[in-house]
DNA sequence: AAGGTCATTTGATAGTACTATTCCGCCGTG
DNA sequence: CACGGCGGAATAGTACTATCAAATGACCTT
């Protein structure tokens, strides 16, 4: 994963008490601290700082020591901040900022692909897609989080825009964070699934708007759903 | 900037030299390149190399070197990098790309800033909505990029989510990347401008979704502005 | 073709010298 | 007496060098 290293684990350990709150912003680590907190020498801290230094989340100036840096400064869209923060005890902010996020850009990215998805992608559109059903049909959670993620890493993909398509791998976190959040078999089989083939289809067909509202109705749903279970607090659906 | 201590003139050197192109995917470098290239010590190459890896542009293997690797893989939402790609030959793809996204997302942070803005929140969009259009009128090039980054600053901010908040720095690089593409001190007086002020109140008033709808038309047009200088195929605004 | 050996390159540590910045005391001035 | 600027000293990061360990790809042997 993302501990290669000595300096690897480092990073780790550190940014995972930053982001479970366990090290405040303002409060100050100094270089030597790191080094026997985890028992590695003087190079290896100092790589793990210019890392994190790297992710925003802390700096580092003489006389003073490694400060850190208030949540809102962090790069936040860096896989592994995203990552540490599912694993903190504000699990589900985080969860629920990567609901908005996917509900604002899928839509967007399956407009996009209507009109740059190659042949290729248009056809795993659709066999994805038929695969969900299918999953859906056998109550089969595991190839359904795996048919799920495969189709909107394509979808993503397909929209020529490389930001958009980066949202793969943090939609598919966001997505086994739903699954087990509540694995509810029964659950699988719902309109938002069907919706699916609706939208390879609209983009296979190159009706980007078509897509992008029918997408648009899945994320909204899947969002509702994450809200719904993390708070209570459920907005109502636009008809 | 981003280049404090000489380890961040490396990561900055590399950094301009992979996403310039200079530098191609599965190409390798040897540790003790990077120090003849830059005169510096195995350590600060060392350094150089560990946050080039945390933006994932790089991985490092003994016996091998460092790899880079393709740019799908690289952090695109690390603010480095973003410069980066806006001061390379493929600025235009990266204005692209940064203008699809905000069109995804403003609309949305909109949409959940008329429940989560606080009272001085909504004062200030309404004010920098004034300024905006105050600047228009009185055709100042300079005052308009100021309100419009701090318009647009204060409405992600307000939404509540620390990823859609991110995008204020990113979305001030594409205002002036804008501006830098076309001063056109004659065309700043256009109706977005005013629509700005219907964004503003609509979340005063709490109306998400007419925010969201006022919103979607200024990024919408934005993006076309970008799309249509930059390849001539502009995209019909959708009524 | 399979396997082992070796050379190469990164990984990691220790020790050292440098540099920047902050803190604090000193002095002068108002 | 209080306030403010000035300068030295302590402190912590910055940078370099040297050295050994570990991993792995390539080559050679069988």
């Amino acid at each position: 994963m993302g501990l290669q290293g000595l300096h690897g684990q480092v990073v780790d350990g550190i940014g995972c008490s930053l982001a479970g709150g366990e090290i405040r912003a303002g409060e100050v680590l100094r270089l030597e601290d790191v080094q026997e907190r985890y028992g590695v020498s003087r190079t290896v801290a100092r790589e793990a700082v210019r890392v994190l230094e790297s992710k925003r989340m802390v700096t580092s100036r003489p006389r003073v020591g490694v400060t850190v840096r208030p949540e809102s400064a962090w790069n936040l869209y860096d896989p592994q901040v995203i990552r540490w923060r599912l694993a903190s005890p504000r699990r589900e902010a985080q969860l629920r900022e990567l609901a908005e996020l996917r509900a604002a850009v899928e839509p967007a990215a399956a407009a996009l692909a209507a009109g740059h998805a190659g042949p290729g992608e248009r056809q795993e559109l659709i066999a994805q897609a038929r695969a969900l059903i299918g999953a859906a049909r056998a109550r089969d959670s595991e190839a359904f989080v795996t048919a799920d993620a495969a189709f909107h890493r394509v979808l993503l993909g397909a929209s020529g825009n490389g930001m958009f398509a980066q949202l793969a791998e943090v939609t598919e976190e966001l997505l086994v964070g739903r699954r087990d959040l509540l694995l509810l078999p029964e659950r699988l089989d719902n309109p938002a699934v069907r919706r699916h083939l609706d939208v390879a289809e609209a983009i296979a067909a190159g009706r980007g708007a078509e897509a992008a509202q029918a997408v648009g109705s899945i994320v909204a749903a899947a969002r509702n759903e994450v809200e719904r279970i993390l708070d209570g607090t459920a907005c109502p659906l636009p008809t």
